[in-house]
DNA sequence: TCCTCTAACACTTTTGAATCGC
DNA sequence: AGCGATTCAAAAGTGTTAGAGG
């Protein structure tokens, strides 16, 4: 399995009175996964999220190295909206819906090994397999609360602290990858994502081979879900419509959208990780019908994280206009995002910074 | 009518306690 | 008694899909 590096910024660190942000600078956080999250992202990767949470597949998990293997780190990820709109799945493309609905309350998740010295972070990879994906905005169970048909990305704070009391004031450093972007959905839209998963997640197993189980499956009469089962699974348009097939019609050019921000495919080409990692992705099925729909490479530039506090989003500028790109969450006056022909899904680079400044002073534990 | 969300389903994998053998 | 390997049932997790609701 190939890492992808999140490679800090090169900038000087901010002056720090104990002077330990310079020892962070060499810091680096790999994506375990990434040919994995690639293949998702060649597609456009979706994540089911459920009133009870779910988990995310494919899990992120990350090794890092460049820490001080006797000083305590706390470890913890967070979701961050790729923009500011709201999206549906039509005529089997992404499209705009319309602004995002107002932010869901923002949790961190920890990781459970949190404080660990460096050392045991460096020893193996970070599994962030546990973590799971909500709705429900009253969650009790500290699940990341998300919206649905909205898009995300994971990100990775790497702070040094003793207890996760004085994590507020560690000197951190932030990650992310730009292949980890997905849309949280109820119900999987693409079928090409539901068929990777399936081939790809040992839990869904029982959906392989071409087919679901759920063709052959015989429900008893006496079933709730029997006496709901009015209908003929198989043969009716909308199963037919979301199940994957292997005839299914390929995505032409033509039929790419030709207005405003459009996710149907999220290519390589834009992702800065490939330049630390270009070797050709090993995929099981070729998606080379999505790349055609793949808009021009767009620069990729590095911008510096800024966590005093939560990020203005979404904001009543953020229209759902292609004259106006979705301002970078990370963004500052002094380091504006960049303007795009589209909402790009990663519009920034693997954003690293160390910081004196309190971290999380919106999050939720 | 369309779109999104929920709950129940069948199935597989994971987990952890109990048991066994050395 | 202690340790590691094995077994097995329960729990957890998966995508599917009909129906509810906006």
């Amino acid at each position: 399995m190939h890492a992808t590096d999140s490679v800090p910024n090169m900038s000087l660190p901010r002056n720090s009175s104990t002077g330990e942000a310079f020892q962070h600078s060499s810091v680096r956080m790999n994506l375990e996964n990434s040919d994995l999250w690639k293949s998702f992202h060649n597609i456009g990767t979706e994540m089911i999220i459920t009133k009870h949470g779910r988990r995310m597949f494919p899990h992120c998990s990350v090794s890092l190295s460049g820490l001080q293997s006797f000083a305590n780190y706390v470890i913890m990820m967070d979701m961050i909206p790729v923009d500011g709109y709201k999206y549906k799945w039509k005529k089997e493309q992404w499209e705009v819906a319309g602004k995002a609905e107002p932010q869901p309350p923002c949790r961190t998740y920890v990781h459970p090994d949190s404080p660990a010295p460096g050392s045991h972070w460096m020893k193996q990879s970070l599994s962030f397999l546990k973590l799971k994906l909500t709705n429900n905005t009253l969650d009790q169970h500290g699940h990341i609360i998300l919206h649905s048909m909205h898009r995300y990305y994971p990100r990775f704070h790497v702070v040094q602290a003793d207890s996760l009391y004085t994590v507020r004031w560690g000197p951190f450093q932030t990650f992310s990858f730009p292949e980890t972007t997905f849309t949280a959905v109820t119900a999987y839209q693409n079928p090409k994502i539901t068929k990777l998963k399936i081939d790809h997640n040992p839990f869904a197993k029982g959906f392989r081979e071409g087919g679901t189980h759920s063709h052959k499956r015989c429900r008893t009469s006496g079933s709730p879900s029997a006496k709901r089962a009015t209908k003929p699974a198989p043969e009716s348009p909308q199963s037919l419509k979301r199940m994957p097939s292997h005839t299914e019609k390929p995505l032409t050019s033509t039929e790419q959208p030709q207005k405003g921000p459009h996710l149907s495919a999220w290519p390589l080409e834009q992702d800065s990780s490939d330049r630390l990692h270009a070797e050709p992705l090993d995929l099981e099925y070729d998606y080379s019908c999505e790349e055609q729909m793949v808009p021009a490479s767009l620069p990729y530039n590095s911008y510096r994280s800024v966590e005093y506090g939560r990020y203005p989003y979404p904001t009543s500028e953020v229209e759902p206009s292609n004259e106006q790109p979705p301002v970078h969450p990370l963004s500052t006056a002094e380091y504006p995002a960049p303007q795009h022909p589209y909402p790009h899904p990663y519009p920034y680079s693997n954003t690293v910074d160390w910081s004196q400044h309190p971290l999380f002073s919106y999050s939720c534990w």
